[in-house]
DNA sequence: AGCACGCCGACT
DNA sequence: GTCGGCGTGCTC
């Protein structure tokens, strides 16, 4: 007998849950529910706790006997949470970075709707009742200012994860509801995309800049490729007016209905990058980034999610925001760093976000001065279209670059006594200075004078740091160690402690004495926090009178300083002596960015200590530009068969032992090179990591290099997740890091 | 990641 | 004699 025909079909779910185990587990649906779609979130019992995990697949049958299925304990969604196109993103990411598919939406999802009470929302929207029942007038400033937004909305209103992103606290909504003035009612009836189509007739285009030859060629050159995949590198010089150029290509992405996203590095989201956007565009402008809390990111993403925002400004995290309709991904300073997540999944936002292109069939545009190797190496490979902007946009002339040997010349606080009159000279035109001093604090050691002894982080190789503020102290920069500073030498019980080299406490110290007349405005970790942050640094810094800008790498990054016509660089050796093979690539671009702030209205000069001028990769930068440089860094890479010429994956470890550290990598190797095909691999180290002790734990790692990018995956993925259950493994945390930007 | 089950030291 | 250390194994 058949015994289908008798057993009631077991209604079944593939779900991925968010824990770190790469397996997927089947659940059974009970009768009383929906089958819910691949796609929607269910809250499903798992060990001992109840998680939100994302239904993956529906299964006829499970490798497990139906007894020990576990039921669903709710629906979560009754259509899927996301498009197809972010779905399949997040699938790719998993496969790619090797991390679990659970915990990849996890990452990728707003927090609020990771939670077990979160249901399927309903789109609420917000209009006015015509006629006011009492006087606009008497409101107060906030909900008059609603009132009047509303109002010019009409029928149609807006939505409440848009005005909730807009900053309209749910207060300011309720009054005005119990007033009679406005009412919610439910945006259910049109799809996303029909939302959109109508609004985009409201989208008001103030007029854009005259675009200078280079500029309008490149806009020519992108439009052919709306509507469909193409990645695209703009490769403008620092003012060279990129940003004119996205301005007009979104644009024309808007005037389609099409929705923009927009990805800044970590620092790059100031009001002024913003509000060159906001007074483009009549349409409101939703950003996300970690500063807002929970419920704001919420908003944000729904408003992005249901077409009802044009335009999303994010940074890293933002690339995987649905959009009912995207058409453009513009990606800033696409060399930036913080594009990599250096935490649980290892993600590049520049690699996701063409994939995510592709997904969705719509242009990505990456724009930088000082484009990263890879990128370069896409670009000359016919991956990426190439767009070049070589001029500045205001036909200021480019800054001129010198350097200042150090070797035998005396020097104050770090400063060449060469430097300082240039400073001088600047400063007496009424102009501004800006000093690059990628160290902050007053001096980076403490020196015992007698002995030679130097303070020293306990939990760290690392030096301390002396602060002056508050109090004169020790930090360590790479933990958060912090103690006095002690009497006398530990060690020989000299009193003659000096504080050695020079940080940008001391730095603006010396320059501060130097022009008592002048303000010295230091920029970094320490300062930025109690000044208010960079409004009051930026509302000096377009005062058109004499200034010293002072900072670490937070200066570097693509600011608009206007009166600046010096930069002086103080110490531009350190990177290029590094042990990582990326050293050279990073130090020049930082150099470049640095000295793009010079001049940007105003013929500028940049003025770079070093005490080995003669170096050959700082002399090419100097004399040819980062474009040239970089092509001649693409040749070392090749002829040393390194990345972007051979893909790459870096297993870290670290422990409370830098043998067990060691032992774990080892053992590693050893697991990997069982794999036949791992002679297709090359494997450096294991080896420590160059700060080996950091924060009390010893850490480690192995570098994997192969030719062909699936091999190298294809190995790994069978390998990786066994790893986890070699006995060398205990009190060893790894983490495999695809495409490493950082070999520490 | 949690969390329980499970065998060896200092305490009510 | 018990409370508790964290090693080991499992989670649909």
């Amino acid at each position: 007998m058949p015994e289908t025909a008798l057993m009631p079909t077991l209604r079944l779910l593939q779900v991925a849950v968010p824990v770190p185990m790469f397996a997927v587990f089947d659940y059974s649906v009970p009768e009383s529910f929906a089958m819910p779609p691949i796609g929607a979130r269910v809250s499903v019992p798992f060990g001992h706790k109840t998680y939100v995990g994302m239904v993956i697949g529906h299964p006829v049958d499970s490798s497990l006997e139906s007894t020990r299925l576990k039921p669903i304990v709710q629906v979560m969604d009754t259509k899927p949470l996301l498009p197809d196109t972010v779905f399949n993103l997040l699938a790719w990411a998993a496969h790619y970075y090797h991390y679990p598919l659970g915990e990849v939406f996890s990452v990728a999802l707003p927090t609020l709707l990771r939670q077990t009470d979160s249901l399927d929302n309903i789109l609420t929207a917000w209009r006015v009742i015509a006629p006011c029942p009492v006087n606009p007038d008497k409101l107060t400033e906030r909900q008059k200012t609603l009132y009047n937004l509303l109002k010019s909305q009409g029928n149609q209103g807006l939505s409440q994860p848009l005005l909730l992103s807009q900053n309209t606290p749910a207060s300011v909504l309720s009054q005005l509801t119990k007033k009679g003035v406005i009412e919610p009612f439910e945006l259910s009836e049109h799809t996303p995309q029909q939302r959109l189509k109508a609004k985009s007739a409201l989208l008001v285009q103030h007029a854009p800049l005259t675009l200078n030859t280079e500029q309008s060629q490149a806009v020519q050159a992108i439009l052919p490729h709306l509507e469909k995949f193409r990645g695209i590198l703009l490769e403008g010089v620092t003012g060279s007016g990129k940003t004119e150029v996205y301005l007009q290509i979104m644009a024309k992405v808007l005037a389609r209905g099409q929705q923009v996203l927009v990805l800044v590095p970590e620092i790059g989201l100031t009001p002024q990058t913003v509000g060159r956007f906001a007074t483009r565009f009549k349409t409101p402008i939703i950003l996300l980034h970690s500063r807002m809390n929970d419920a704001q990111r919420l908003a944000g993403w729904q408003a992005a999610h249901h077409g009802e925002a044009f335009i999303i400004i994010g940074t890293r995290s933002a690339i995987f925001t649905p959009m009912a309709h995207l058409g453009l991904i513009v990606l800033d300073e696409e060399h930036d760093l913080s594009y990599k997540q250096q935490e649980s999944l290892r993600y590049h936002a520049r690699d996701v976000a063409l994939k995510r292109g592709q997904l969705e069939g719509c242009p990505v545009l990456l724009g930088t001065a000082t484009p990263a190797l890879e990128t370069l190496r896409l670009a000359y490979t016919d991956k990426l279209l190439h767009l070049r902007l070589t001029e500045r946009a205001h036909h200021a002339p480019p800054p001129v670059l010198r350097t200042i040997d150090l070797r035998a010349k005396k020097r104050e606080g770090g400063l060449s006594i060469e430097l300082i009159k240039a400073i001088e000279k600047t400063i007496s035109q009424g102009e501004q200075v800006l000093i690059f001093l990628n160290r902050r604090g007053y001096a980076p050691v403490l020196l015992c004078e007698s002995c030679g002894w130097q303070a020293d982080c306990p939990r760290c190789d690392a030096h301390l740091t002396v602060h002056h503020l508050p109090g004169t102290h020790l930090e360590c920069h790479h933990c958060t160690l912090k103690s006095k500073l002690p009497p006398a030498c530990p060690n020989c019980k000299s009193v003659n402690l000096m504080p050695t080299g020079n940080g940008t406490a001391r730095a603006e110290e010396v320059l501060q004495a130097y022009f008592p007349m002048v303000d010295v405005v230091r920029v970094d970790r320490d300062t930025t926090s109690k000044m208010g942050s960079w409004d009051a640094i930026y509302a000096k810094a377009h005062e058109p009178k004499p200034l010293i800008l002072l900072g670490t790498q937070m200066l570097a990054k693509g600011h608009h300083f206007p009166y600046v016509t010096l930069v002086g660089i103080i110490d531009a050796d350190a990177g290029f002596l590094s042990s990582d093979f990326r050293a050279p690539e990073r130090t020049a671009q930082q150099i470049t960015q640095v000295a793009g702030r010079a001049g940007r209205e105003q013929a500028g000069q940049v003025l770079i200590q070093s005490w080995q001028p003669d170096n050959v990769l700082l002399r090419t930068l100097i004399e040819q530009g980062y474009h040239d440089f970089a092509l001649n860094l693409l040749s070392e890479r090749q002829k040393s068969a390194l990345p972007p010429f051979r893909y790459a994956a870096l297993l870290r470890a670290e422990s409370p032992s830098a043998e067990l550290t060691q032992q774990f990598l080892q053992a590693a190797v050893v697991h990997l090179q069982h794999d036949i095909r791992s002679k297709f691999i090359e494997i450096w180290g294991p080896v420590p990591a160059p700060m080996e002790k950091r924060d009390a734990v010893y850490r480690g790692h192995v570098l994997f290099l192969a030719n062909e990018r699936p091999v190298l995956h294809d190995i790994l993925r069978g390998w990786w997740p066994s790893l986890l259950h070699i006995p060398e493994r205990k009190k060893v945390r790894a983490s495999l890091d695809i495409d490493p930007q950082e070999l520490a």
